[in-house]
DNA sequence: TAGATTGTTAATCGATTAACAATC
DNA sequence: TAGATTGTTAATCGATTAACAATC
């Protein structure tokens, strides 16, 4: 059985907090990978670049793990921060367009440690489907027919989901994600999905994030002109 | 010359606005295609999943682009966006690293039609520096070696760049970056950088985002059980 | 014990929302 | 003019920071 939980623990955390926990997860893998056993809260923030304040205070929402005077037990945090994410399992996820990007993703290694792992490919090109994709060495996935993508979700429990599609494809592959019980999409298509409420979108849009960045090129670009 | 602007304007726009310009901006976009030429901040707001009272919030920020009782003029609403962001141009960008995820990057069509153009790739495996890589129908890019990164930044003005490298080559590749005058970067390798305080950096961690889905179906699964 | 560092409180800061006067 | 919708204000909400008592 799943491990148990006093009810209400850790459901109440503030959005900020629960986007920075991976990141503390992967930085304190990093400093359990240079063999430190335990670490301040002001030596890991400033190795990850956020306040030490913030830090203990993201950390506290989960319940004491520190000790004062001494600091966090470095595999003691790992651990905890694992359970919180539900990151101590491997979580099947599909991919669900198959050009370059999902591709791209489909062969990422940076997943397999950190808790997930790829349990289908789905694309609706007929000339690709059916391919064998070797997404790691010795790891093979098959790239499956979308019209089957419902089906396999439910046959395999899928939870998460990965939209690579163009944009024009997103909304009706997300529609049938939804219908098939999905709760939890990450999507690249540069189009804002149409969910019911409890289903759980994070959008990454290429080049939505480049163009914050040419917003202060831009900006500082003006004030040079403006001086 | 480049447009001139109020010393001050739009300088002071809040963080969380910024981020939001681009995704109005490719909403507007969206719109003006199927032949919209005036919106209200409601329709446009629904359209993308914010509020109008943010929308409008966020719009007057830019200086009154509205119309009582009317609404927005899609093409100049799209036209003073683009501007403030910077995207009335084509930003040359580099790219660090040919691996699965680069490559599809410089393949990705979406950079394109939304001020981006891929000036260079870098990669430091002697056994693809030099190979051709056709990155859209006809538009070839040569894989150059990472030590010539700092001369081509200098002489080619580049003033964005993208680190695709493994997580163990992006800080010495962010420090070169650095040290040859850039100050906007998006990085993909899942490790925090180390920069001087004017550097911008948009990291974008492909398993902690995944992350932030698992907490809430791991959460929801221990509410299941608590029950 | 003395020094170090957490966990927590209170203050500050920034972002969002609701409401409506201004105005097309 | 009457109806519609912006731009702005004030209130609310949430996130961050600073400071320090608790405690190892």
């Amino acid at each position: 059985m799943a491990q148990h939980r006093t009810p209400g623990k850790a459901v109440g955390l503030p959005a900020a907090t629960v986007a920075r926990l991976p990141i503390y997860l992967r930085g304190l893998n990093e400093v359990k990978a240079r063999g430190i056993e335990v670490i301040s809260s002001e030596e890991l923030a400033d190795s990850i670049n956020v306040t030490s304040a913030q830090l203990r205070k993201d950390l506290s929402y989960l319940g004491g793990h520190g000790t004062r005077g001494v600091g966090y037990d470095v595999t003691d945090l790992i651990q905890a921060l694992s359970v919180t994410l539900g990151v101590d399992k491997q979580w099947p996820i599909v991919i669900v367009g198959c050009g370059n990007l999902g591709m791209s993703l489909a062969k990422y290694a940076g997943f397999t440690n950190r808790g997930f792992k790829i349990a289908a490919l789905f694309d609706a090109a007929p000339e690709i489907i059916g391919k064998v994709v070797e997404i790691s060495e010795g790891q093979k996935v098959f790239i499956k027919d979308v019209a089957s993508l419902a089906t396999f979700i439910r046959e395999n429990n899928i939870q998460i989901a990965v939209i690579t599609t163009p944009a024009a494809a997103a909304q009706g592959v997300c529609d049938t994600l939804v219908n098939a019980g999905i709760f939890s999409i990450m999507t690249f298509a540069p189009i804002s999905l149409n969910v019911p409420s409890g289903v759980d979108v994070r959008q990454i849009d290429l080049a939505s994030e480049l163009q914050i960045l040419t917003f202060h090129e831009q900006t500082k670009a003006n004030e040079v002109i403006a001086i």
